[in-house]
DNA sequence: AACAATGTTTACCATTTGGTAAAAAGCAAT
DNA sequence: ATTGCTTTTTACCAAATGGTAAACATTGTT
């Protein structure tokens, strides 16, 4: 818990009392490696702070082939910006996890309570979907060895973690031709 | 004006004297094509509507290539969440453009007076930078051809106005690369 | 019309990536 | 240790894309 907060005050001031109240409105759970947190199809209205331990969010394509989205690694706080709307997309814990939920109607309250809350929860989440979408966005313009090493840099403690076919779905290429790049690589 | 109130209604209600108030803090400027609406290095704190025209963003990579990362076209409403950080994009207009502009000053003035202003325009920008990541996904597990039938109809109206190049850049292949994409889906 | 400048297509071959299948390696249970 | 299951690596060839250069088309200027 004190490691959200601690996320959460790089964005902005808060003191000791709505601290307190932010701990009191937030519940930690724990999943275990595979477990889903959330499936398509359900709704998804949380704010989830990884507190321990990688998600991945990843989606089947046309061919049912899943495609990883994006991986959520640890101190990492994140919201569905569509909170009315089924999720199309899986939330599944890749290693065993700690998450720390904010409902949406606790969010709501810390929202009337807190003053700047709004504000600082937007900055965090903005940054973090700009980037996801930087990332995103250099995985189209590479070629796939850029791309697999540029992964590493960002996310250096996933390797050994997460099957092969789960990074290989996030470059956009199969996973016999990442199996092929890293032995070039080395 | 009134196209940028009518997109705006459709993220939360406004009464009268508070559009009128949000078309008073709003200018009204024109591009002609070629022209840059803000150039690497400087600070871009303003909120745009395109109310007609195109406007590329594009930045350029290690080689010193042109990536042209996304197309603003046509009633659509941005910022930039690091406001207080030079840009390392450049925004120009691809065709002659009318924007319209609040700036950081005004907005923060709406922001004071109108209640639910600052909610509205999350929502609006959050779904803004969401569906340009879902675009922006998309590129990278599909093949070419597919990725550009794919810009095809997102971006119906810009084919034929604008350079190849940006589009290939867009889709992460070479110009002659889309050259032959078009010529075999013919 | 002639020209230059720019944008687009084509051609050639090299390189990268995909698809299929098999082999090898890792892992868990007995 | 053996078995069965999953993951990763390799191999082979096909297909897609890149790189270079030239031809062609378009546009704007004089």
């Amino acid at each position: 818990m004190e490691e959200m907060i601690e996320y959460i005050l790089q964005f902005g001031d808060l003191n000791k009392q709505q601290i307190r109240l932010i701990s009191d409105k937030a519940t930690e759970i724990t999943l275990s490696k595979d477990d889903y947190f959330v499936e398509a199809g359900k709704l998804f209205n949380e704010i989830v702070f990884v507190s321990e331990g990688v998600l991945r969010i990843y989606y089947y394509n046309k061919d049912g082939e899943e495609i990883t989205k994006y991986f959520a690694d640890e101190k990492h706080l994140f919201s569905n910006p569509y909170k009315d709307e089924p999720l199309t997309e899986y939330l599944q814990a890749i290693t065993d996890c700690k998450l720390i939920i904010i409902t949406q109607k606790n969010w709501e309250e810390l929202s009337n309570t807190i003053l700047n809350w709004d504000s600082i929860l937007n900055k965090i989440l903005q940054k973090g979907i700009v980037e996801k979408m930087d990332r995103r966005s250099s995985l189209v313009s590479e070629n796939a060895t850029t791309r697999y090493l540029t992964f590493l840099e960002k996310f250096p403690n996933l390797v050994n973690h997460v099957p092969l076919s789960y990074i290989a779905s996030y470059l956009g290429i199969t996973q016999q031709s990442l199996s092929r790049i890293r032995k070039n690589i080395s």
